[in-house]
DNA sequence: AGTGTATGTTCCC
DNA sequence: TGGGAACCCTACAC
């Protein structure tokens, strides 16, 4: 089966000065992945690397990453989005930026970003509720209006790259037919939800599952070929102004659900014990699988990526990058540390810790 | 320790 | 349909 219950935390890195809003794999390098910031700032890194190689540096307040996706022609390239109210593509330095958006109006962004290498298509949503179609190679094909508010996320189903996801602050999840696209067009189907949505993902090992996280505490999922709704997982994942929304994301060859834990008071079953842990969810049952927690440090862990063949994860919990591995015991014993850690560059929390056994001060947490 | 910074969502007129 | 205050209540720098 799977090691998800073995998993620990080898590597943190912190290489911005401001909170991590995406994470995504590079497409062919199975140790390389790019991660956007708050202030829009982008690096690429190989996590056996102490640092990254390259950054593209943001533009600080206002400048937040929303989305990325590399692009699987010229792995050197990558496309994004972001609150500076662009869409574009640029190399690993920055360099021969293709714009396709451009909104020019501090009030109006792009939240969202999918690209179809088969169908030759992207598509970008925007916090008016606005999707547009673009071919890959940016000339627009549509504009329209798929939700009353911001679209939080937009994506095809890899399988059948005809059909569209998209999710909104408006609390619905909508599935589309990009081949009928019309001035109005009518959804296949609108997936209603009691909060906003932060995402609607297909599943990654068969695209026939979408899963949704809400801005509160509900996980769902929803079963093609008719997208009904199969069950709904009770998780405490609250929103919060400063707080990367948390986004449940599939595991890559089997279906399980990865979520990040934001202790709710007001959540059944609460008590003062509950940590922010990663959660397994098994998505045939709805059941947890597993629950783990990086040994070290304690922050809100608000994205979480497999690798491509579902060996390495990463993590993005505030600041910080955290690369997990499965680890097989062979005897000794785990150390355990409570003391908050900052990283300069990457390095293992056995190192921090033993960094910090010389003498520094200890901090209580409570 | 105490304050300032950060572009998220809701509710009200 | 838009502007502004209230509210959600993290995690950093100084």
């Amino acid at each position: 089966m799977n090691h998800v219950n073995k998993l620990r935390v080898v590597k943190g890195y912190r290489p911005f000065d401001r909170r991590i809003t995406f994470m995504t794999w590079h497409p062919k390098k199975p140790t390389v992945l790019a991660v956007g910031s708050k202030g829009g700032d982008i690096i690429f890194w190989d996590y056996n690397e102490p640092k990254h190689e390259h950054m593209i540096n943001g533009q600080g307040p206002g400048g937040s990453i929303q989305a990325m996706k590399f692009d699987v022609v010229d792995p050197s390239k990558i496309y994004t989005a972001s609150i500076t109210g662009l869409v574009c593509k640029q190399d690993f330095y920055g360099r021969n930026t293709q714009v396709f958006l451009e909104t020019d109006n501090k009030d109006h962004w792009y939240t969202s970003l999918d690209v179809s290498f088969t169908g030759k298509v992207m598509l970008a949503g925007d916090n008016k509720g606005y999707v547009r179609i673009l071919s890959v190679d940016g000339e627009q094909i549509s504009q329209i209006r798929l939700h009353k508010q911001k679209v939080t996320h937009a994506e095809f189903n890899p399988r059948e790259p005809w059909l569209i996801s998209t999710a909104s602050i408006d609390h619905t999840v909508k599935l589309w037919d990009i081949r009928n696209v019309k001035p109005k067009p009518e959804a296949l189907h609108i997936l209603n939800h009691n909060k906003p949505v932060n995402s609607a993902y297909f599943s990654l090992a068969h695209g026939n599952r979408l899963l949704t996280t809400d801005q509160h505490s509900e996980l769902r999922i929803y079963e093609g070929p008719l997208w009904n709704h199969a069950r709904t997982i009770a998780h405490p994942h609250r929103q919060f102004q400063h707080l990367t929304p948390i986004k449940a994301y599939w595991h890559p060859l089997e279906d399980i659900v990865i979520a990040g834990r934001y202790p709710d008071p007001n959540f059944p079953g609460y008590t003062t014990a509950e940590l922010r842990t990663i959660d397994f969810f098994d998505a045939d049952t709805g059941k947890i699988l597993t629950q783990i927690i990086p040994h070290f440090k304690n922050g809100i862990i608000s994205l979480n990526r497999f690798d491509a063949i579902g060996n390495v994860m990463v993590s993005g919990m505030g600041w910080d990058i955290l690369v997990w591995k499965p680890f097989y015991p062979d005897g000794q014993d785990e150390k355990e540390d409570d003391e908050p850690t900052k990283f300069k560059e990457a390095e293992t929390p056995e190192h921090f810790i033993k960094k910090k056994r010389g003498g520094g001060k200890t901090k209580k947490i409570d």
